[in-house]
RNA sequence: GGUGUCAUAGCUCAGUUGGUAGAGCAAAGGACUGAAAAUCCUUGUGUCCCUGGUUCGAUUCCCGGUGACACCA
């Protein structure tokens, strides 16, 4: 018979930890995590990790595994979860346990990205410098030159998107688009998707409770001992950006903390969009 | 008690020289191939506080009421 993989997902605060542990001593299973920021060891309030005694409880995977200086991504994730999910279910496990709320990066391991090359950091660098200085139009422009296909189906008002297309074609020399053949790799196990949900007003009441927590277990110093990451990647995080702008003086606590509130619910919204049109998710209200 | 100001979207307010109204925020919906807790796009009908009057027509002007605020007693 097929391994099967047991996904866990949902929006942020909706329970998914709770969950996850459960099922997975249900069936003997670790855990692997698949969340883009709790798998940084130098974050831990503001990315609401589980608790030591539910990591005790159960083997967590991809939970502080990595530094926050290192640049994870997607593609990362499939290529070092893939392997591990693998030699698991030859280790004799029957059924595993995978839990996050990371959709883009369920994607990446559920379907598999296409092939790019290393992303170049110093041209993204200069291209991230040309898009604050001369704006998306001057990367547009480009793009529509080198990869006409690419510039016709990409969101081009998105910089972020338009310059990570521009990236590829100007370090390869070859178009972005003649990377995407959509491959969607044969995994060789089963995989069931649990999307877990809850009435909007309640998910928001859990969000806004959930980040007073956050501070009364001290985020506020949490973050102020990563200043000197607060560029990278990993710190653009809601609950670590508007509380470096407090330190900053920007911004009042309780005003840092209402911006905290909603950008997260805002993150929450984001993340059932994206699950909307995945069919094969069964989705299933928690309630408590 | 008197005088004045105000009452419009969930909130803060703008506006209609009388022809039933629009910004910001909040909120809602969406996109997504290595930054994804990122990044980007779209969406504004509401007894214009209530009653009556003037008017072809009142959210707008007038009388009265209610509430809030300010000042005077």
């Amino acid at each position: 018979m097929r391994h099967k993989l047991l996904i866990i997902l949902g929006p942020t605060a909706v329970g998914k930890t709770d969950y996850s542990i459960r099922e997975a001593l249900k069936y003997g299973s670790p855990v692997i995590s698949c969340d883009s920021r709790q798998i940084y060891r130098e974050m831990t309030i503001g990315t609401a990790v589980p608790t030591p005694d539910q990591l005790g409880a159960v083997r967590h995977y991809f939970i502080h595994s990595h530094s926050v200086s290192t640049l994870y991504s997607a593609g990362r994730y499939e290529t070092e979860a893939l392997p591990l999910v693998e030699s698991l279910f030859s280790q004799g496990h029957d059924t595993l346990v995978m839990a996050g709320g990371s959709g883009f990066y369920i994607d990446a391991f559920c379907r598999g990205l296409d092939d790019f090359p290393q992303a170049d950091m110093e041209l993204r660098e200069s291209l991230n410098v040309r898009l604050r200085e001369e704006g998306v139009e001057s990367l547009r422009f480009e793009l529509k030159r080198l990869d006409p296909k690419s510039y016709a189906t990409i969101d081009i008002a998105n910089g972020q998107r338009v310059l990570r297309a521009l990236e590829v074609c100007l370090s390869t020399g070859r178009p972005f688009s003649s990377f995407k053949t959509s491959p969607d790799r044969k995994r060789s196990f089963d995989i069931e998707k649990i999307g877990l949900v809850r009435p909007r007003e309640e998910l928001y009441a859990r969000i806004d409770r959930r980040v007073l927590e956050m501070i009364d277990a001290g985020l506020v110093d949490e973050v102020r001992s990563l200043e000197q990451y607060r560029h990278l990647p990993a710190l653009q995080t809601v609950g670590y950006k508007e509380i470096f702008q407090y330190l900053d003086g920007e911004i009042s606590l309780d005003r840092a903390i209402g911006l905290i509130q909603r950008n997260t619910r805002h993150y929450a919204k984001r993340q059932l969009s994206y699950w909307g049109r995945d069919k094969d998710i069964r989705w299933m209200e928690v309630t408590g």
